[in-house]
DNA sequence: GGTATTTCTGAAAACGTTTGCATAAAATTA
DNA sequence: TAATTTTATGCAAACGTTTTCAGAAATACC
């Protein structure tokens, strides 16, 4: 049957009590503060030490309104890009003392809700977020920056919440890299593969793509731009259309690796030549598109860079040193991206 | 400058005096509990809605002694399996109502003592651990069962932590029958990229290949067995080291996919035909395996199932269906592996 | 030696909940 | 109607810290 009760756990009065001191004095010497002498501190150490005390980070956190996690929401972690971001940010964090409470909303409006909300009733000292595709209010997180918790977006942002810090690839040059690059290798019929646009990503994106096509004087096939969620399912599907009449791209732009990959795999099930027949490009960077063959042309986004950058700002806010007005309305970080040539195209 | 303070939220008792009740029927109300009127409950409800409460947790767990979070610790969310059991734990744990503090060790045993600490200090209601490659010492661990707070290994686990509960993979077998299969396919000499035999998993998977080997009366070559942590990298000497010398393996049992894949690039640059010249099998079953030509044959570990037995369990602990010296004592559960047959073989 | 300053420590009040106990109100029974 | 039970609410004490304030002890200054 069910024991209920838990353990009896020490706390800092039990230091004291074996000390003859108060708890407050205990609690300055746990935590090196000033005005405790160093016999005192050091009697206090050892004897937490002995006890196996854990500070209560419960008691701590409610009476001194600093909880020292950071909630991040994100799609999957799965995903290779925000694994990476993640990672960095994690380690990071680590370093100044902070954990990283990892949520992830499996791309659902309504999971990333609810996470939002516990993630407030954690009371965490800040908030990092890539949305899903489909995010398009914003109010869930309003409750964050009207209590001067600091709110990060990177990589899926929204575009006008007043107060929040954006961090992002340059997903406008990224589109168009990809198309330039495939002109510049001889394409002159492209397809695009992008997601919904609901999605900055997918907008700006598109955007670089429209743009390369326009300079190069070349024109687009409607026909050919699929926006829709990037799945393998949806990737092949989107091959199938546009292999089935006779009129057939010799370029493809796809917005994700994973796209890209079930795109190559298809163009091979069909018996077409990559890159000869068609040249495909994809995004991200994925470790998957240097292993298959051929290896894939893809654009890097700096994952780490996107983490470092985030934390940096971050610790700034947290240790005071600025406040939310001092860089909500600066404009959003833009990291750079760059493009993988490999053999794809 | 810094502006410090966080502007005031709504508690409990903004509630109660908003609506001329005390904080304790509020409490009632908003945790569903009975002896609260049905038109009470319903305006705080309204009024909490009104005010846009939302619970403190810190407070909440301090006074009743629950987080409703659950900690992990995890070598890395990067590795394809962790990722898939983290994602079966987190939305099966949330459907319950709680939430996942995830952590990466890095694999660093000091990292891993680290967040076993800030883990205790959040109070978690219950602690998953994949440990480190490295990880002998488990005293760390000890504080939460003597707390009563339930402990789960899975994958990599100790052997002898005396009350807390592992859910690992049939290593032996899978061990067993991936060399089984290299010898069906008719490999006479087989070598062995494995890890650290600090690891569970590696003397596991080690002692299934040397039961196939003997089984089936075949020799085992001392120089062709490798124990060090299995990066690419170290793949690549070892498969180096393997055909530097005329006398070449056939066969090739790595004990991860990454292994698997470095030596299977390494292999086709020095004009080797995998698998005429040499049959190689992986562990994880990694998606990459089936992404590369040749696709590499592996064992599948069927993370979900690892994923969903823990919380199974694991629920049952958290609502005091069983206590933890109900199962504590019962044998480890094992999950069964399943080999994948792909080209490489 | 007396005073002013600095260094150290303790008492007590918070922080926002939950919960045992007591009581008030309502419903039921005799 | 009175006595009893049931239902609904409030009071106040926790939970384990941190922090303000004040006072005690130690040191410095004259």
């Amino acid at each position: 049957m069910a024991k209920n009760k838990r353990a009896q756990q020490n706390t800092i009065l039990d230091i004291a009590d074996a000390l003859k001191l108060s708890a407050a004095t205990v609690s300055r010497a746990l935590n090196g503060q000033i005005h405790v002498k160093e016999k005192t501190r050091n009697d206090v150490l050892k004897m937490a030490e002995k006890l196996g005390y854990r500070r209560n980070q419960m008691a701590s956190g409610l009476r001194s309104n600093k909880t020292y996690t950071v909630g991040l929401i994100v799609p999957r972690i799965s995903m290779f890009f925000h694994a990476e971001v993640i990672t960095t940010i994690q380690n990071n964090l680590h370093k100044h003392g902070y954990n990283l409470m990892i949520c992830q909303s499996n791309d659902e409006i309504s999971m990333e809700k609810e996470l939002t909300e516990i993630l407030f009733s954690s009371r965490v000292d800040a908030l990092i977020v890539a949305c899903t595709l489909f995010t398009t209010d914003f109010s869930p997180f309003h409750k964050f920056l009207e209590s001067d918790v600091p709110v990060f977006f990177y990589d899926r942002v929204p575009l006008n919440v007043q107060g929040a810090r954006i961090v992002r690839g340059d997903d406008q040059r990224g589109g168009y890299l990809a198309v330039s690059h495939l002109i510049e290798t001889g394409c002159k019929n492209i397809a695009h593969i992008s997601g919904p646009l609901s999605c900055n990503l997918y907008q700006d994106r598109s955007a670089g793509f429209y743009r390369a096509m326009e300079q190069h004087g070349l024109p687009v096939n409607e026909n050919w731009i699929f926006h829709q969620e990037l799945t393998p399912a949806n990737a092949r599907e989107a091959m199938r259309r546009l292999f089935e009449s006779k009129d057939v791209p010799d370029g493809l732009c796809t917005d994700n690796d994973s796209s890209a990959i079930a795109a190559l795999e298809y163009a091979r099930e069909i018996g077409l030549h990559v890159p000869k027949d068609l040249k495909i490009i994809g995004y991200s960077n994925d470790p998957r598109t240097s292993i298959i063959t051929p290896s894939i042309t893809t654009i890097e986004q700096f994952p780490n860079q996107v983490g470092k950058k985030i934390v940096d700002e971050l610790i700034e806010l947290l240790r005071n040193e600025k406040s939310i007005s001092d860089i909500a309305d600066a404009p959003p970080v833009i990291i750079p991206i760059e493009l993988i040539r490999r053999m794809s195209t």
